[in-house]
DNA sequence: CACGAGTCCTGCAGGC
DNA sequence: TGCCTGCAGGACTCGT
């Protein structure tokens, strides 16, 4: 499940090797990826001649851009992008939709549950696109605007899990990490924004970049079936909580539990991140 | 307005 | 071996 570090992990790897190319050819095997234009033909002819100039990153969402028009993509849960510079190389049945260069390089986009997604919208323009418009502060922002945070967080009488999950919010954080750095702010998932001290707060920040930091570093999470496509990240070695369900907590020992919340999978010492004593 | 439930998808684990 | 069920979940839609 593809979240802030492993999207940028895979814009780091894209940009070494297709920016510069020109798109010559595409093929679209799974027209549902392609939510605008609706009209995969369309799609095909609005892209076909443009030159990759960038990659970017927005949230969880990756930004080609493009001549004259950027190319959104968001993985959702399993989409990846496979580079190869032999177009005979054989595809899978989950490889969706491939991007042919006039190099004869290929990019490829697999997703095996095809909930990705792909939008064209005007040069830079990705800003009005529903989904990006509304989203929050990036974490890892050197400009986060703490204060603006903390009034968000503590107007909600919602768990903090639930708070940290919606993009509106903070965008970038999906279950593993929201895990993770609620474990190491030592906060239970579910105390409420409101029941939040400003220290708690500010100390969840801190421990949310430090987690998104590393994990970045270490090339992501390879969690299922995440993979960058120049090799696999090792971040799921160093998570703290997430996937550990009844394995000892590496601070006391107590085994990590796993509750649902929001109607997610949640993993947290009960030692260690205590609920709210109100 | 806010919240919960359902939806999209497939692979895999567990039960028998 | 193989069938069946349930689970995983990001973002969106729909109903209360």
């Amino acid at each position: 499940m593809p979240e802030l570090p492993e999207v940028e992990t895979v814009r780091r790897g894209l940009e070494l090797v297709i920016v510069g190319k020109k798109i010559k050819d595409i093929q679209v095997y799974y027209p549902k990826i392609i939510r605008s234009p609706q009209d995969t033909e369309q799609f095909k002819f609005l892209l076909i001649g443009q030159v990759i100039q960038s990659i970017g990153r927005r949230g969880k969402y990756l930004l080609f851009h493009l001549t004259d028009d950027t190319l959104v993509s968001h993985l959702r849960m399993e989409g990846k992008y496979i580079y190869t510079e032999n177009p005979n190389e054989p595809y899978d049945k989950h490889t969706h939709v491939i991007f042919s260069f006039t190099d004869g390089s290929q990019l490829r986009y697999r997703d095996v549950r095809k909930f990705g997604t792909m939008d064209v919208v005007k040069r830079d323009g990705e800003t009005e696109l529903e989904g990006i418009k509304k989203l929050g502060q990036e974490p890892i922002d050197p400009e986060f605007n703490l204060e603006r945070f903390k009034k968000q967080v503590k107007q909600r009488m919602a768990p903090i899990k639930q708070i940290l999950l919606n993009q509106e919010i903070i965008s970038g954080l999906g279950n593993i990490y929201v895990d993770d750095s609620l474990a190491l702010s030592k906060i239970h998932p579910l105390r409420s924004g409101k029941s939040l001290t400003d220290d708690e707060i500010a100390n969840l920040i801190m421990s949310m970049k430090q987690v998104l930091e590393k994990a970045i570093e270490k090339g992501g999470s390879t969690i299922r079936s995440f993979e960058s496509f120049y090799g696999r990240g090792s971040m799921q070695d160093h998570l703290i909580v997430y996937g550990r369900t009844g394995k000892p907590c590496i601070v006391c020992g107590t085994p990590i539990e796993k509750i649902r919340v929001a109607g997610r999978g949640t993993h947290f010492c009960p030692h260690c991140q205590k609920a709210a004593k109100e």
